[in-house]
RNA sequence: GGGCCCAUAGCUCAACUGGCAGAGCAUCGGACUCUUAAUCCGCAGGUUCCAGGUUCGAUUCCUGGUGGGCUCACCA
């Protein structure tokens, strides 16, 4: 492949788009790069452990890195994703799902080697990763998937751990320079597999023979503790006691993290890979694993780093101001979010946020959910070259966006833009029918909705918006229920009964097929009974809402009572005294 | 204490690599026999966090502050 040699990408450009210039600049100034991406494509990588429910910050990361790899394509480079499962790495916590007695005994051990807490699935770690990965395909993530354990066992990590093993001193010493005399200092820097307990968390490896490949380790009960979430006291895993000798290589072990990341880069050939600005910190993951990546695997770290500058890091996605956190079992999980939540909008969402930029998002907060659909829908419109009132700036960082929200779309000239129908509307007619085909038919007679087209995208907006609802809008105003029955304490004159007796007979008449009314009928009907008994609008629809909702206001009268229909007739004859 | 990121209209964000600060939503006003988080039209809304510096010109670049977020043993 013939790299695109970039400029330095202009301010304007789309973020993903600028960062694959980048990107390529990196594989530009290093002729060993260029000779792996000749030989294996171009590999654009992330990881993540799988150490419970994994929480949907993490979605961030993963989009991040498709859409990356997607721009990366997009300008003819052999780009492709893959996702790692650290899955070597030890249960090193009690889990807070999960019932003490029964996951204990687990502490200490690989997620691959530990049982699945739901049938189906092979291992711990296969359960938590896939319960994501499984869902990659609404997100339009295109990733290959792979453990990290998988790589220990056949063998591939075994270069890098003789290696680092034979410079254990350097690694020692490049832990001491970063952090002075800690334990790192005068550890070996590998985590040994205990043959006896399969723990990997509670082992100590003592000794290196190099000549022989192997290493000398006991498996301990003072190595590995973790804070109890009952007691808050500190608690060691305990370890079997072994002592032996035996193989690193082979899934005979793992590295530390910083280690196992920079040999993770070497192995792979990895071109780019980011994780949140946490591992970015001066001083860092990152930080250490630039270094050794450089001192000891004379490995080019990958973009956004660059020798021993480790670049930013992309920032988080808080859900209503709070950080995610998988350990502390707060926050919505991944899998959960999409359950409710659109995967277009949550894609949508990232990709519109540059990297570098906090997303603050609360589904609880019903402007944001609106805001979201809103943004959303005008960027599609944009797209589709409808609307032109933007600048033209706006115009083309839009283009991008739905570019890269909808990668399967491809190009859109002379494509219909989807018919959408506003987040709001979606949720009030969604409330008060049963089924998305009355939600469409009724959404269509309201004239929202052009002729012979738009079911399906509404029909899966109306579904969103009830899911939505249903899991979190509680103090929502979108949120309405009928009244049981009419509050007692309201008062209704006898001109305002007239009326609703009026509604009634003709919603009632439109129900059993006596007479057929459009929406426009009805709504001509509602003003002229208003007429007749001769009171004024304003407050008879107060009285009204208050009659059906128990508020003082709600959507528009027709469309809502003949959305309805049968179901509004029980409190229209009530409240007319009938 | 050190480091990184962020700060533009009430809210969410733009501003084409320094050139008259713009959109969406909300608010407000008007229209539609019609109350709405429906539709259409319109008004208003800003000392671009502060103080300096560079420049003919700074939201943009530099320095120093302020506020917010994240982070800096081990583990990941």
């Amino acid at each position: 492949m013939t790299p695109v040699m970039g400029k330095k990408a202009a301010k304007g450009t789309f973020w993903a788009d600028a960062m694959a210039d980048e990107i390529l600049q990196h594989v530009d100034r290093h002729p060993r790069l260029q000779q792996i991406v000749a030989d294996q494509g171009m590999l654009v990588y992330d990881e993540k452990t799988p150490s419970g429910i994994i929480h949907v910050g993490s979605s961030r990361g993963w989009i991040l890195h498709d859409v990356i790899a997607r721009a990366l394509r997009g300008k003819g480079a052999p780009a492709h994703f893959v996702l790692s499962s650290d899955d070597m790495d030890p249960y090193d916590k009690p889990s807070a799902g999960l019932p003490r007695e029964e996951w204990d005994q687990h502490l200490g051990k690989p997620f691959r080697h530990i049982p699945s807490p739901v049938e189906g699935y092979e291992s711990f770690g296969d359960c938590y990763f896939r319960q994501c990965t499984d869902l990659f395909d609404q997100y339009a993530i295109e990733a290959g998937l792979e453990t990290t354990g998988g790589l220990y066992e056949d063998g591939s990590f075994d270069a890098a751990i003789q290696t680092a093993l034979d410079q254990t001193a350097a690694i020692q010493g490049i832990y001491t320079e970063l952090y002075g005399d800690t334990p790192a200092s005068h550890r070996l820097p590998f985590a040994p597999l205990c043959e006896q307990c399969g723990r990997i968390g509670t082992t100590r490896a003592l000794e290196w023979d190099g000549a022989r490949g192997l290493i000398r380790y006991e498996c301990r009960s003072d190595i590995q503790s973790y804070k109890d979430p009952v007691t808050y006291e500190r608690t060691y895993i305990p370890g079997c006691g072994h002592e032996g000798w035996r193989s690193p290589f082979g899934g005979g072990g793992k590295f530390p993290w910083k280690v196992e990341w920079a040999a993770k880069w070497i192995t792979k050939g990895v071109i780019a890979e980011w994780a949140g600005k946490d591992h970015f910190s001066k001083g860092g993951s990152r930080t250490a694993s630039c270094k050794f990546s450089v001192d000891i695997f004379d490995y080019p770290p990958p973009y956004p780093s660059s020798g021993y500058r480790t670049g930013n890091g992309y920032e988080f996605l808080n859900v209503g101001g709070r950080k995610m956190s998988t350990s502390k079992g707060a926050g919505v999980s991944f899998a959960e979010v999409t359950e409710v939540l659109s995967p277009s909008m949550m894609r949508f969402l990232m990709v519109r946020s540059e990297p570098n930029k906090v997303i603050d998002f609360d589904p609880n907060r019903t402007p944001d959910i609106v805001n979201l659909y809103n943004e959303h829908d005008r960027t599609e419109r944009v797209a589709h070259g409808i609307v032109t009132k933007e600048p033209d700036a706006l115009v083309s960082k839009l283009d991008r966006v739905h570019f890269y929200t909808y990668p399967e779309r491809g190009e859109l000239a002379g494509r219909e833009a989807p018919a959408r129908v506003k987040f709001p509307l979606a949720a009030i007619v969604g409330q008060s029918v049963e089924t998305a085909e009355e939600a469409t038919a009724t959404l269509r007679a309201m004239g929202h909705l052009p002729e012979g087209r738009g079911h399906a995208e509404t029909a899966l907006r109306v579904g969103e918006a009830r899911s939505w609802l249903g899991a979190y809008a509680d103090d929502s105003k979108l949120r309405i229920a009928l009244n049981d029955a009419v509050p007692a304490d309201l008062e209704i004159d006898d001109a305002s009964r007239a009326v609703f007796a009026g509604m009634a007979a003709d919603l009632s008449a439109h129900v059993d097929g006596t007479e057929v009314l459009t929406e426009q009928d009805f709504k001509g009907r509602i003003f002229a009974h208003i007429c007749d008994a001769g009171i004024e609008q304003r407050p008879f629809f107060g009285v009204a809402y208050e009659a059906l909702l128990g508020r003082p206001n709600g959507p528009q009268l027709s469309t809502f009572l003949m959305s309805l229909g049968a179901r509004a007739l029980p409190l229209l004859n009530e409240a007319a005294g009938t």
